[in-house]
DNA sequence: CTGTTAGCGCCTTCAG
DNA sequence: CTGAAGGCGCTAACAG
């Protein structure tokens, strides 16, 4: 029909012809093409689907997250496309949604080995990509070199320190917090966790701390309530830290007040590193990692439109601030 | 086909048929039915639209939006249905991106009069709120009363000040950053910003101070670090302002810091006001309103899945804190 | 520049 | 319990 064309091609049809369409449109009550028909003979849809976490609110819950959508969004207006985020709820259904979703391509957050939402999106075989990590066959990567960046700021951390701690995400998707000593790895199963472990561990050990000696603070959430509650069960140990490295800037700031608290000077009685060089790092003159989620999420959406092909390891510094051993 | 019944009701399909079609499925790279086709069949796409300002990443930059986002995603999580966010960018083709976008309902965030997305959405003829305004026949509107929570938190304001001002949002898309006095409300595009300055004008007229002699600093964005700089400015007039009721408690919190700077003591020189109660306001102990834009989100939702009608005014409160006078 | 044809993949309805 | 038919609304490809 010469109806399509006025919509979709107006240049090819008469202005008389146009006209016409468009008045018997608005007599008729037609408000243009459908969404899903279009989808379904165009096989495409225009859409990018986006998988966070273990409930999809957790989206709008860490600011980190929220940075990363930002640089989803930022591409995906760009190419006109939409951004849905699928309705992950934590129950066994999940997966169930991955192939009902009408997307282009995927993109997931961070999450563990064993999430059934992998194997789901493998299965589609359209355009993928994961946050962090697993790697899996078949789908993008986009993400730091964690273990190298958890080594270096550990370093720091670490210096002139005789007791270090870490303060950790949880090792798996049930949450478990907990205290325990130097993490076995083959326990871990979230990545970016066992990855960070790894490199707190080679600087632990670089001072000659056996790592089973390193008491690590199990975190359920990224949170600073959490991590705040957990230092303080850390610093009334018998021997307790003069170091602790954390995982992320929000769980940093909770042990800084939990130092205050205990009336620790920083970093003399101890010293404290954040991850992600968020605004709360600056504010408390944190030593931490420095990396753009923005610019990660805009990779990874780069990568799911097909646009790009996978992109080498994203970047990452130290940023050395006062709280941590000159 | 049996195949259909196969994946959508398993029970109604012999195990020796179901194992069949399964296994076929495999052999023929076969994942289950499309998501397009059984949009366009079924006449729903499970998937609500979602609207966010001028730019689609604005719904990850600001924290009261993200608040909004994750209402909204509680209740699309619980329903099965994906979150779509539009790609908006600002240019003049964002209307027709309302009518491409495969959804069901679509949740406006709050805009201005004028905003030709809300004309487009009003022709889609599905169901579709608008959080703060404006109201729109056949749109629902969500929200609460901000003319009355102006009213009320400008009186706690601006008790016994002699010079009251505010720290307002821009009046139009334009987003004219600049200092007037007594803003005429013909003038202010968004509702919500238009609402609010004549809740503070009923407040400063209850002082007995005619609005035109009523500083008002106008934000282009709402960012703490150009509402500290209009602060300073006008901290440096002539009659600098002895209280000030800001509209965001990001902006308050700007307030705060050039309240700081100019060497003011809070609230006995200033006396000043945010609104929305987030995490920042119990920090600085500032006093502001209350409302809980998760759960108006939540309500938006609802509304745009056609579950509820359209709900009474949403629940707000002052909440008194050491930034105002007694 | 305009018109026609032929499905995209699904699922409701009806017959066996 | 299984099979067949038909059409949701659209647009690529191909004539005229």
């Amino acid at each position: 029909m010469t109806a399509s064309y006025t919509y979709n091609r107006p240049s090819r049809v008469s202005d008389e012809a146009r006209s016409k369409v468009l008045t018997a449109a608005v007599q008729l009550g037609y408000g243009g093409p459908d969404a899903s028909a279009r989808s379904l003979r165009r096989g495409s849809t225009r859409a990018l689907g986006v998988v966070m976490g273990e409930h999809l609110s957790y989206a709008f819950e860490d600011p980190q997250a929220a940075s990363f959508l930002a640089g989803i969004a930022d591409v995906c207006a760009d190419a006109g496309y939409c951004m849905t985020i699928l309705p992950i709820t934590g129950a066994s259904d999940d997966a169930a949604r991955i192939p009902s979703a009408a997307v282009d391509g995927f993109i997931v957050w961070t999450t563990s080995d064993d999430d059934p939402i992998l194997q789901a999106i493998q299965a589609m075989k359209r355009p993928a990509v994961v946050h962090g990590g697993p790697a899996i066959p078949g789908l993008g990567l986009v993400g730091i070199d964690n273990r190298a960046a958890a080594h270096a700021v550990g370093a720091v951390a670490f210096a002139g320190a005789e007791r270090p701690a870490v303060v950790s995400f949880p090792l798996s998707r049930a949450r478990i917090g907990t205290i325990m000593h130097g993490a076995d790895a083959r326990d871990v199963l979230f990545p970016v966790t066992r990855e960070r472990l790894e490199g707190y561990r080679q600087a632990a050990e670089e001072i000659d701390i056996a790592w089973h000696r390193v008491p690590i603070g199990v975190c359920a959430h990224n949170d600073a309530a959490e991590a705040e509650r957990i230092t303080a069960t850390l610093l009334s140990l018998p021997e307790p830290p003069d170091a602790i490295a954390a995982m992320s800037d929000e769980q940093a700031a909770g042990v800084v007040r939990a130092a205050v608290a205990a009336g620790r000077a920083i970093p003399d009685d101890l010293a404290i590193t954040g991850w992600d060089d968020a605004a709360t790092a600056s504010h408390l003159g944190l030593t931490t990692v420095a990396q753009s989620l923005r610019e990660q999420g805009a990779a990874c959406a780069r990568v799911a439109l097909g646009e790009a092909p996978n992109p080498p390891a994203a970047p990452w510094s130290v940023v050395r601030r006062g709280s941590t051993r000159h």
